[in-house]
DNA sequence: CTCCAGTTGCGACTAAGTCGCAAATACAGG
DNA sequence: CCTGTATTTGCGACTTAGTCGCAACTGGAG
């Protein structure tokens, strides 16, 4: 809670003309601090720790809030765990994501000639692009090694692959 | 109906051991011949043009199979017409979505850039990659012409709408 | 033609997301 | 520091997407 200042989305939200209320906060910290991808119900769990009377509904019309300022991008990591839809916070750099459908693995990955094909396609469309989204779906390294070759599903979900 | 063996998808379908069954054929047939990206719940409206009684359950189920053989991709396009996913025919070529946030349109491009990058993600984490999407948001060719500068948005935020 | 593993319809269920409204509150202006 | 008001919130009921167990049905091998 207390240095607001240092955290880059809730600055951009407060200068944005949005109202800074205490649940507001109690999310954007939270998706901020989290150190994996958190779907609608997770952010609503983890962030009642810092505010436990936060409603459901006030994520929902925060979530959208923040997506229409571009803070953050919506992922469904290619529906390696169910339905559910993920939020991060916007980084500088794109990247897109590796989900592993064996052990559920999250890979994130940052290459110039994304960059690159983005521009491509702009001009090629002459479309003007806002947000991108670049998932894979597949074998990540440790489930391909022989060591792993029958490696049961179901994993953690991790950030900067590690 | 007719035709069934010029159906790529049908016939894949069809020898990879799964049952071919009324309800699945119906399914399959209107996949390939929609000229459009269908939702699970369109999906089920149209087949039942085909085949009446052609159950919810069996169009996620058959949705299911469909894309564990690889036959069909999931895509939700960025979100353009709420919270919906959707799916097409997986062609020989990947290609891209662009989805116009503004009138909703989807764009579709095909770039060998595009290949090349999935070959350096693949290579740089040691990926097997098995399924791609790429999906961009923004404003289309049309709607940035100085003619429709006044393009109905979709949605707009809380404040500083207009 | 027969048979049965695989598939379907059904219906009830869970989970995700939305909405209208009265009460609460952030914050601009005094 | 107050005050007034436009915004935002909690609530709860609602809608819609997707799942599941089970009895009945059926595709296709033999």
């Amino acid at each position: 809670m207390q240095q607001i200042h240092r955290n880059p989305l809730m600055k951009q939200f407060a200068s944005s003309g949005v109202r800074l209320t205490r649940q507001r906060r109690a999310l954007i910290e939270t998706l901020q601090g989290a150190g994996r991808h958190l779907d609608a119900a997770a952010l609503l769990e983890l962030a009642r720790k810092r505010d436990p009377q936060i409603n459901r509904a006030t994520v929902y019309r925060t979530l959208e809030i923040l997506k229409k300022l571009r803070l953050i991008d919506e992922l469904d990591l290619m529906h390696v765990e169910g339905e559910k839809h993920y939020f991060e916070p916007r980084s500088i750099r794109d990247h897109c994501h590796l989900a592993c459908f064996r052990c559920g693995a999250i890979v994130e990955y940052t290459s110039p000639a994304f960059q690159a094909l983005k521009a491509e396609i702009a001009a090629a469309n002459s479309f003007q692009v806002d947000v991108t989204r670049l998932e894979l779906g597949g074998v990540c390294k440790q489930c391909r090694s022989p060591a792993n070759a029958r490696n049961k599903p179901k994993a953690k979900v991790t950030k900067n692959g590690e």
